[in-house]
RNA sequence: GCCCAGGUAGCUCAGUUGGUAGAGCAGCGGACUGAAAAUCCGCGUGUCGGUGGUUCGAAUCCGCCCCUGGGCA
């Protein structure tokens, strides 16, 4: 009984297809999605709620305090044991959500880098706001000429995070990278769905979902997030809608013009999910999100089931 | 009906003394190994309202027409 991936943009429905194959299958719902984790987003990820819970099992939703800094190894890790508490138990697992990175850790591996401590990563920080791009990208081309040569050096994150590799660990990432241990789960052993979904018509979703979400609840997780002084540095404060709900309470944002922005923030999330669904995933099965993608998805595992 | 101001990219607009047009936003394409809902790279997509004229050459000057906004009636 092979695991099910199934990758998808925002708003595509993936939650409701998960659910509907986990009643029909027999299944367990486990989330890859980088911010359904925190148990403060509710309604701003739009994370399955009390009534889809009560229908199959889900994993890995809402299980995290804003404050945990959680990464795609963290997930990765946490994710091993759910897996193997599936298959004794006869629960298919159906591993949904929208970032590209896990399913890629997931399926291509992950280097094994030890996390990194704090204070050489503020350090880090803090150089490249006082000295810029380039000096931390020249300090990176000569103390790890190796990955220097491979990362996109243009992009801060990405010089960053060699730098603080090397820096803790005295190994270039690259280095580290060469010696990724096998995959949890080589998609070969996996069925492999992706939910495409033409943009005018995700759009459209996305609009009315966030129009949704504002009035449904977002405006006070963000407000009880800001009070509970979460730092805007921690990657569960990334979460769209977060920066812009905060203007609309802040004054300096109206209802609408908040909505417009958080409505243009998703879609052009989705615009670099379909970007990656498209390069990094050849190979995986096409659901179109309009049509009878259930079905589809049932008709795909079953025919996997038999091969 | 008359007067004025406009009609240039999907939107808001710029366009010097005439040399077939360019910004922002939107959009599109791409990258991606522990922040990935993150971060970064690349790309103007155009009957210059229409039509006739002047000119070697018109978004630019002239005539007429159409449309929008404002004013006077």
């Amino acid at each position: 009984m092979k695991p099910i991936l199934l990758a998808g943009p925002t708003a595509a429905g993936k939650s409701e297809l998960a659910l509907a194959l986990a009643e029909t299958l027999g299944g367990c719902v486990i989330n890859a999605d980088s911010q359904q984790v925190y148990a403060a987003w509710r309604i701003l990820s739009a994370r399955p709620d009390a009534a889809a819970e009560a229908r199959a099992p889900h994993r890995l939703y809402g299980h995290l305090p804003l404050d945990a800094r959680h990464s795609a190894g963290d997930w990765l890790r946490a994710l091993t044991p759910v897996l193997k508490e599936a298959a004794p138990n006869d629960k298919r697992p159906i591993i949904t959500g929208g970032t590209g990175l896990y399913f890629r850790a997931l399926t291509e591996g992950l280097s094994e880098i030890p996390d990194i401590p704090a204070e050489i990563r503020n350090t880090l920080a803090a150089r490249f706001e006082n000295e810029g791009l380039a000096a931390v990208s020249a300090e990176l081309a000569e103390r790890d000429p190796d990955t220097a040569a491979e990362i996109d050096r243009a992009n801060p994150a990405r010089v960053l995070r060699a730098l603080e590799v090397v820096e803790a660990t005295g190994r270039g990432l690259a280095d580290w990278q060469a010696s990724t241990p096998p995959p949890l789960l080589p998609a070969g052993d996996a069925i492999c769905l992706v939910i495409e979904a033409p943009a005018a018509w995700l759009d459209a979703r996305i609009a009315d979902r966030f129009a949704g979400m504002m009035a449904g609840g977002a405006v006070e997780e963000v407000r009880a997030a800001r009070a509970s002084g979460a730092d805007p540095t921690l990657p569960g404060m990334k979460a769209i809608g977060v920066a812009e709900i905060s203007s609309f309470l802040d004054g300096t944002a109206t209802r609408d013009e908040t909505v417009a922005a958080g409505t243009l923030a998703t879609r052009r999330y989705a615009k670099r999910q379909r970007t990656w669904f498209r390069n990094q995933m050849p190979g995986w099965v096409r659901l179109l999100a309009e049509d009878r993608p259930l079905d589809r998805a049932v008709a795909t595992v079953r025919a996997a089931d038999q091969a």
